[in-house]
RNA sequence: UGAGUAAGUCAGAUGAUCGCCGGUACAAAACCGCAAGGUUGUACGGGAGGAAAGUCCGAGCUCCGUAGGGCAGGGUGCCGGGUAACACCCGGUGGAGGCAACUCUAAGGCAAGUGCAACAGAAAGCAAACCGCCACCAAAAUGCUUUGCAUUUUGGCGGUAAGGAUGAAACGGUGAGGUAAGAGCUCACCAGCGGAUAGGUAACUAUUCGGCUAGGUAAACCCCACCUGGAGCAAGACCAAGAACGGACACAAAAAGGCAACUGCCCGUUGCUGUCCAAUGGUAGGUCGCAUGAGUUUACUGGCGACAGUAAACCUAGAUAGAUGAUCAUCUAAUACAGAACUCGGCUUAUAGAUUUACUCACAUA
RNA sequence: CGAGGUGUAGCGCAGUUUGGUAGCGCACAUGGUUUGGGACCAUGGGGCCGAAGGUUCGAAUCCUUUCACCUCGA
């Protein structure tokens, strides 16, 4: 099992300028092509959503929801996921439906 | 059985798979970094709370110029005890509430001084009198038994604070006597003040005597007693790397003056300093601080208790963008508030549900 | 994590020291002025002073607890 590779304060900003975007209910995408051959992760969950403890389950869903079904995605880009305002009610399950339901929309999963 | 009071306990458990954080042992000598340093694999065992919260108090610890004296400022405030310390805790006293178990209580001093009380009211502390009540004097009117007496009205000069009205609050309260009318003027009871005696370490309580009156407000200034230097682990220490340390004028030194993380002022004390110009570093480096402590559990002893002492056993999170989650199964009432960031002792606030013990009241039965 | 500050009308602020009437500007409404509008003039409405307790006869103000928001500290 590879680890999770994150990148960056400045890498978050050329993503955010540079990469495509799609959202659903829970989360926000940003994607781009990094020219590697492995997928680097970031994750924003913004004050919003609450205070530290709850933000960081909120990180923890959707890293283990990524590290779960890691050999389903295409290699090769920086992805953000950026929480909405709401996700801190759902279940793993919705998460985990949701970040997939965005993969596919992008067409970033393997067939 | 119902209603209630007080003191506690628990805060899902077990198993399986994957994942996160750090510890120990072994292995590897590879990778990242200029360096200080850090990283990897396997095995073993460990990994949030009763409030970890709010940051409201108190301490340890660290630095600040020595941590000194006085004033100011701040805090505490019935009494005694506990404690490293406290605004906390325990035991008691007074007061308030409740049928009761019991609960609540910033509870020193307005008889040191100053201030304040809107509106209303005559008057809001210092003795005064608006409507009143009463005596005396004068005038007028009326009546009668006509040198006079009685009643009423008006004016004057006094006595009084019973009654009225205002207000949160009105100069002790109620009752009786007393009086021209009244008044602690006198008496009884009650409240309050001062003294004595007895009990208690004390707060205070009980009894008794005295003079009859001293308004409220100190979470108003203040007085009294006691305490109090400031900042905070982003404190602070060490290591590594990098940058700068220049010029002009004046010049013996000292003194004076100035500057200095310490809320204000004064004194004392320490260090630096001739003036001007120019220039420079830094906000993502690493390690320690950082987990053995006023520690936890059990037993015994002393104490009403808070707590203290002795003995034995134990080691129980330590991150630095910041660790506890996901899935499945079984049991179940298990769903709340909520997540350590230097560490302790308290307080306060949030909190689903389960459960234990003691006690009070009501009803029923025997 | 630590330290400090601010909550008053739709918006921006006074008033809190020293407790008794809650005020100012802009905005809003009505009327006037103008051919009409703006500007200007006059009048008016709108507040349980962030929340809850306490002290007091009486609290925006004093005390305690609590909730939001903001600033600073390597």
């Amino acid at each position: 099992m590879d680890k999770i590779i994150s990148f960056n304060n400045r890498t978050f900003q050329n993503i955010f300028k540079s990469g495509k975007s799609y959202g659903n209910k829970l989360l926000v995408i940003y994607y781009v092509s990094n020219g590697l051959d492995y997928n680097r992760l970031g994750i924003t969950v913004s004050k919003k959503n609450g205070n530290s403890v709850v933000r960081h389950r909120v990180k923890r869903l959707i890293k283990e929801s990524y590290r779960l079904n890691d050999k389903k995605f295409v290699k090769g880009y920086d992805i953000i996921f950026i929480a909405r305002v709401g996700i801190e009610n759902s279940s793993y399950c919705e998460v985990q439906s949701a970040l997939k339901h965005l993969m596919k929309k992008n067409n970033l999963l393997e067939k």
